[in-house]
DNA sequence: GTTGACATGTAACGAGTGTTACATGTAACG
DNA sequence: CGTTACATGTAACACTCGTTACATGTCAAC
């Protein structure tokens, strides 16, 4: 059975996910769950506390969805870059990431108020990026720039709500990356380049 | 001769240029300036008044750094978006370029409160982004992927610090697209694409 | 020398913040 | 029934916020 306290941070999660974490005070979020904020401080000790465990409650839930992700589409024909792009503007996962994000910002101008729980994430991004590239094109600069590509589109989608364009950006960029691979082949064959000019 | 305001409004910028905007409050602000929150009302009728002439200027002089960048590099052989990225980590526009996309982030979770202060500055990048590409690449999609690149490595960067990373990602880019226009040029001729299986 | 515009400081107001002191309810266990 | 642990509410404290009321300084113009 679950005990109040997770309850709380259920509902919590839910409350954050919606109106983001730059601007949450207690009694506004206390009066949002029907309750007071001397109940927050009771379960939690203090905002902050309270904060990192709804933070942790989220990066829990995000990493089963992208568990069940990979279970489901490893024998997929998709492109892991394309799968996990689909995976993260599905409307399920969308806030979550969107909430990572500010986070991740907010962490960049205002460590000392955010910097604490911001956890190894960038990391193990770049780690699951890694794992989905060739071992070939596996170099520091390739697994920068996915990240980077995929980075973007997502903060424009946050912007602009634009699902198609930024998904049609993701593919162009996917096939960029294929005629280079392409090019790059042919290349190593026979000098080709010099036929440019 | 400055007028007072304007002498004001320099000593502000520098300011939020190093404490960023999410955080800034009259009274700090004024101690830092060595006066009162009363002359910062007085001179700016309120601190929204007094973001908007300080932002205002930031992106005033943004703008002339930038044309001056154009004028120098007009006639360089720089791909322009290495020239750009080279002028955006320059240690002189860095901070203002660093301001401008808190503020976006800001914007995009919270837009009743910051909205206001955005101008059309997303539109303009990607005119300035269509106008560096060739004519038959300026299709939406790779319009918003090479943004979606620029903003990436930048707040990669803003995360890390790691200039040498990220501006080796940059060029790895720029030659996925050199390699992808030679494959492409010469699927045009003739269909290459099946010798590749 | 007085007037008047601009500039500036001190202190307060009302609202909102996280947190705490104190009281009270509920419900299980002896 | 009484005790005890958990849960919850009300009200306050000390603080910061943007803003304002009121007073004062500076300095040129008449």
């Amino acid at each position: 059975m679950q005990t109040r306290k997770e309850t709380l941070v259920d509902e919590l999660v839910e409350y954050m996910l919606v109106n983001g974490l730059s601007n949450v005070s207690l009694r506004p979020l206390a009066e949002a769950l029907g309750t007071s904020a001397r109940l927050l401080i009771y379960h939690f000790e203090s905002k902050e506390g309270l904060l990192t465990e709804v933070l942790e409650r989220m990066q829990t839930r995000l990493r089963q969805s992208f568990g069940t992700m990979l279970e489901r589409g490893s024998g997929s024909s998709e492109r892991p870059l394309k799968q996990f792009w689909d995976w993260a503007i599905a409307a399920r996962n969308f806030p979550y990431l969107r909430l990572l994000y500010e986070l991740q910002i907010l962490a960049a101008q205002n460590p000392e108020s955010y910097g604490q729980y911001l956890q190894q994430n960038a990391s193990n991004w770049s780690e699951l990026i890694a794992m989905a590239l060739p071992e070939n094109e596996r170099t520091p600069a390739m697994v920068t720039l996915v990240g980077a590509v995929f980075d973007g589109l997502f903060l424009e989608l946050m912007s602009t709500g634009d699902r198609k364009r930024t998904t049609l950006a993701i593919h162009h960029f996917i096939k960029l990356v294929d005629d280079a691979r392409e090019t790059s082949r042919v290349t190593h064959k026979k000098s080709a380049k010099a036929s440019a000019n």
